[in-house]
DNA sequence: ATCGTTGATATGGCAACGCTATGCAATACT
DNA sequence: AGTATTGCATAGCGTTGCCATATCAACGAT
């Protein structure tokens, strides 16, 4: 071995393609390199190329989301909580457009599929207490990926401009209450559940906090 | 005048450009062009640039679908209606995946919004339907969102390669069932709605021929 | 019928893009 | 200490979208 492959100069490279998508400017291999002191030529021993940048961005994307809805503490309530996921989740794309566009960019393989799945795996695991808790009587990750997809159709098209912004807000609650009560829950308590769940937000400090670490 | 400018020519260049989405291959300025039988500035002349041309084959891209759902005749039963729209649109995207993407790229502004609008127009008129009939409590125009963002959001997955694509098919009709329920229809009937709503499917035949029209 | 006007197209070139061959310098093994 | 190996800077290639210029066909006016 020889030159040490220095790590700091990878991460540097994915936060300043990460800034540049927050910047909205234009996600060139130029630019990322000029903007981490380096030349073109890094992006290629590190990644392999542009693609190989884009997929560690996206990476970088779903572990930032992952801190989020870590910030989602259980209650007695397994329903709140996974609407109170939701809220999370949906907040977090509003807050990180451009790079949450790019975690679902390219459409073949992520870096690190297990990442990606851990974001689901948390809304899993509160649709499985649902279900222990006699709310639900479907599959919890059936439960858990229509929410899903539901969140992500919702976000997708706002952050297409398609919707307006409000469109999150005014809808994201009811398509979450749609999920649920085609699970099986009660529709009384799935509304009171939802609607509570839905405003709950955890404080944005920790999980500023955490992303940083 | 001189040279009138010449509508084929237009056609092609949509036409041509829409062939290469379909195709898998990269949608270049020249390749459009060449295809075509013409030069690069016809797109120019015709669409102002590149993005102008995105924009008409998006615009035809809702063009199309919305002759793909005007094969979903009107029956007795309009929550089974809304699900075979539904069912519709997905089958819609599966078909045509590329474009389908096409149609959600840029972000800012169709070329011709009355064209998407209407797409949508007609899953709020059976919704509308469904509240005459006293199946649904909720706003017409609200569920009829809601579905088109299930359904988004399934088909956006799913064509990114995120979702196997039996996802469509396992969970689309779950995700029109719970927009349903969410809208206050009674279970069971629901259910038996969506079911054999879902499984409806207009032949092809009628929407091939009027989409070369 | 002829000619001048007009606008669409063909050609060629520009800047920027992703990518890579080459050379050099700095490190780790022997 | 000597050598091999690895990361990075430089420079250049092919392709992209875009545009300035020139050419030419089609129309209206006379």
């Amino acid at each position: 071995m020889a030159r040490p492959s220095d790590p700091r100069v990878r991460v540097e490279l994915v936060e300043q393609a990460a800034a540049l998508l927050t910047a909205d400017e234009p996600l060139t291999l130029r630019a990322v390199a000029e903007r981490s002191g380096t030349s073109t030529m890094a992006v290629y021993t590190h990644f392999g190329g542009m693609p190989g940048l884009r997929q560690a961005v996206r990476t970088e994307g779903f572990r930032r989301l992952v801190i989020r809805l870590e910030g989602v503490d259980d209650t007695e309530d397994p329903v709140h909580d996974l609407a109170a996921l939701g809220a999370a989740y949906v907040r977090h794309g509003l807050a990180h457009p451009h790079l949450y566009r790019a975690m679902f960019d390219p459409g073949i393989g992520l870096e690190n599929e297990e990442v990606a799945a851990e974001g689901l795996l948390r809304l899993t695991r509160a649709a499985a207490r649902a279900r222990d808790h006699g709310r639900f009587q479907a599959e919890p990750t059936d439960v858990a990926l229509r929410q899903w997809v539901s969140g992500h159709g919702l976000l997708d098209l706002v952050l297409r401009g398609v919707l307006p912004t409000e469109s999150a807000a005014a809808h994201g609650a009811a398509l979450a209450l749609g999920a649920f009560l085609a699970a099986g829950d009660e529709p009384e308590r799935c509304r009171a559940s939802v609607r509570t769940g839905w405003a709950a937000t955890p404080e944005d400090g920790r999980q500023l906090a955490r992303c940083r670490a």
